[in-house]
Order: C-alpha cells, then structure tokens, then sequence
DNA sequence: CGCGGCTTTGATCCTTGTCAACTACAGTGG
DNA sequence: CCACTGTAGTTGACAAGGATCAAAGCCGCG
C-alpha cells in the first residue's frame, strides 16, 4: 500500500479525504511501469490519452530553446501528476522528461475527468495541486531573476528537500543529476552549476558524492537560501496536530 | 454589457458556454470598484473574504524581496481574475496590487465555491485559466533564465499585446509603466530597463511616449522576440472561425 | 519658482558565460 | 589485464551582460 497510495498522500496536504475517496484513489493507482533515466514520457505537440502518476524517482518539465538548450520548469516528485493539462488544455506547449530511474502509473485522461466531475473533494485536492504547483513557478521564478545563484541553488535543494519529506519519500540524497541538469534547472551554465556546488560543499552546506547531494544541516541550508516554505501551502509541516 | 461580459470573453477562450452559464457570469460581475495606482488589493498573509476581477486597468502579483525589492511574477488584464488561489488555498503567499488606473468587481469566495461545484463548463473554464496562468509562468521563467534581456522585454511586449487582443482590449498604448516597474516584472534594474528600452525603439521595434508603449509592427516585434503564443491556449487566435 | 519623481547617460565592478584543457571513471573489446 | 573511448567533473582565462553608484536633464505640480 506504500506505494499505491502516495496520490493519497500527496493530496491530503490538501485538507482531509473521505475513505471512499481514498479508495477511488487506490483504483486509480494501477500497477506502475517502469523508465529509464532521459526518456520522454510527452513531447511537445502531442495529445495524450494518458496521464502520468510518478511513484518512484523525479520526473522534469522542459522546454527546448531556439538555440538548442534545455530550460527545466519544473521538477515532479513521488506523488506529482505530471500533466493534468493534458485533461483541460490538450494538446502540451513543452515536453516531459524523466531524469532518474523513475516507477509511473498512467491515468486515462477519462478517469481524470471523472474525479473531477464526480468527486467534490478529489477535484478540490486536484485544483489545490496545481495551485501549489503555480506558487512553485512563482518561487522559481523570484528565484531565477533575483537571486545570485548559489542562493538559488540552496533555495532549490531546500524545496526538494521540502516536497520529498511531505510524501515521505526523503530518504536518501537528494538530486541525482548531473551538473549539467542542475544547469537547466538553475539557468547557469553546467561550468558554472560546478563551480556554485563547490562554493556550497565548501561552505559546509552540502556534500556532494558522485552526483548525489546530501544536505547535512537542512537548517542552516535553509538559513543560507533564505528559504521560506509557506509557498508549498503543506498541512502541519513539522508535527500532526 | 460589453463591462460586465468581460469575464465571459475571457473564459470563451476556453470552450464555448451556454447562455445559462453566461447569465450566471453576468449576475457575478456587478458593480465595480475603482482603484488608483499603486494600491494594494490584497497582501502577503491576507486570507481574504473576495476575489477580484479586472475590468480595466494592470493588476499584478508581486512578492517583497528580503532586501526591499520587488519581483513582479504575474500580469492580470481585463478579464483575469487576481487571486483564485484564495477560494482553495487560504492564505496568500504573495501581494497584488494595481499599476494602473483599475475597475475591479468583487467576487465573494462563496459564489467562486458554488461556480466551481455547481457549474461544469464554468469550472472547466476556470480551470483552464489556471493552467493558461501557470504556462504563462513558465514561460516567464524560460524568458527570465536564459534569454538576454532586449528579447525578454520584447517577449513580454508580445505577450501582452496578445492577451489583450484576445479579449478585444488592445486600444491604445501597452504597458504604461514606469520603467522601475518594467525592471520589476524582467527581473533587471531600472537603470538597465532604461537601456534595453532604448535599444528597442532605436530598432524601431517600439515607440515611447512617455511612460507607453507602443508597437508599430507586432510582427517585426514577434520576430525579434522570437515569441509564439502558443502558450497562451487561445482558440482561434487570427479569425473567428 | 522650487520641489519630487521619472528618465537619461556615464563609469566602474561583479556575476556569469564561453572556450578550452585536463582529470576521473566506467564500459568495452582485445 | 590493459589500452581505448565516452561521459561527467574540475579548473583556468577571458569576455560580456547587467548591477550599482552617481549626476544631470525633464516635467508636472503646488
């Protein structure tokens, strides 16, 4: 059940569900398929049929820049439905990567519908979803136009950090990507997502092994980003009063 | 009633509506309000009993940096609604306020609740301006991260231009605002929006008069910009097929 | 007339991009 | 077991976009 219910656990940072919602849910959650890391599950331009649940690994929203560049958007955790659009706006105005290894569940556009027709709290969980995931964009985007970027790249371990202990999935390091993937999130070139990482390993922040990041003082990194997460709108993010 | 369908004109964009649906739209949109400049609609924390609508006038959505600045990370022209979040969200996690001159209409978060529960088309369309707003955001992200600043402004010129096109509010000049502003939304300071502005008009892409705007060729505009709206989701954007 | 806000322009500094070389390491085939 | 190859990480030198500081010009308004 761990893993058919982190929609469930995602979407009660919403506000509380119904067993009968619950259990909707656990339908809904079907047996995942497995990818490999740098496939696309959607290109820009398609129409999908489907709608893609991550269970397991981190999945990128990109667009491909007229000079051939990668700009990540967005990045969708365990418990993240990818693209909800699809259901509303047809067809996609960019594409959708994998990144890691990932497990996904694909959800007919049809059963999108039918929550949101038919189940007043699901489709409130839904629409609680893309609204955070909005004030996500939002924080990216004070982040990209303001910050300097080893702030930037602090304040985004901070929120992945954030995101993953809230489906109950931050176990181990965080951020299996390549500098250069850290690049296209960030808006810097690859050399320069390098030199910042360092300039955090050497502050202590970080530690880096392989491509990994682990985060020794989530406070202090905090601290440093000036990472505030209210953005996230989480439920009860420390304790479960 | 060509004031009070505004909304209607927008969400149109989205799929058709019943005349039921729009009567119903046009019991929502009452009397407006009148704001100046620079007035706050909403701040950082508010939880706030109303949402607002935009008749006339530039609303936008902005976030206090911890230094003092300001980063604007939304436009709302007529026919936007502000702040949506609040019905489902609560709290705000930034603040909205006027540029311009406004005319905005309350909409109580009760008659946004019985829209989206008890009107499908209207929550459909509702939806989808949510998710028109997050591709907006993503594109200012794309924009602000890797492009330089003369085709971000231009792309923000386009954008506008389209948007207010799409609800038949394109009169006069774009954009009029201060040059601090322009800084604010592109993410540069106001010295530097000076130059990049110039630069735009010695390129005979704009024309300034004042604090406005406007575009002699939106085409040659697009170009430089190398802007497609796509992103936008606008039904038929050139006729009225 | 004088004040305050906005625009314009110049000079200098800092952050980041670009180019380029070099290292580390994993996988492959001999 | 080892050379060969490809990918990612590391480091340096230099260029460019944009920030910052500062001062001067332009208006609109009391």
């Amino acid at each position: 059940m761990p893993d058919t219910n982190i929609l469930a656990q995602k979407l009660q940072n919403a506000g509380p569900l119904d067993p009968a919602d619950i259990a909707r849910l656990d339908e809904v959650v079907s047996e995942p398929y497995e990818l490999g890391p740098r496939e696309d599950l959607i290109t820009h331009g398609d129409d999908p049929e489907y709608v893609n649940l991550v269970v397991s690994g981190m999945v990128c929203r990109y667009k491909v820049l007229p000079d051939g560049g990668r700009a990540i958007v967005a990045l969708m955790l365990p418990g993240d439905i990818c693209d909800l659009h699809v259901a509303i706006l047809g067809r996609m105005d960019h594409s959708i990567g994998t990144l890691t290894d990932c497990r996904l569940v694909k959800i007919p556009r049809r059963t999108i519908e039918d929550l949101l027709d038919n189940h007043p709290r699901i489709r409130r969980a839904l629409f609680w979803s893309t609204l955070v995931d909005e004030a996500i964009l939002r924080e990216w985007l004070v982040n990209m136009g303001r910050r300097r970027s080893d702030h930037q790249m602090a304040h985004l371990f901070c929120e992945v950090h954030m995101r993953l202990s809230a489906v109950n999935e931050m176990h181990d390091a965080l951020m299996p990507l390549t500098q250069e993937e850290l690049g296209d999130i960030l808006g810097i070139s690859s050399v320069h997502a390098q030199r910042v990482l360092s300039g955090l390993r050497q502050k202590g922040l970080v530690t880096v092994q392989g491509s990994r990041v682990a985060v020794p003082d989530i406070d202090k990194l905090c601290e440093f980003a000036e990472f505030d997460g209210d953005y996230l709108h989480l439920r009860d993010t420390q304790d479960g009063t």
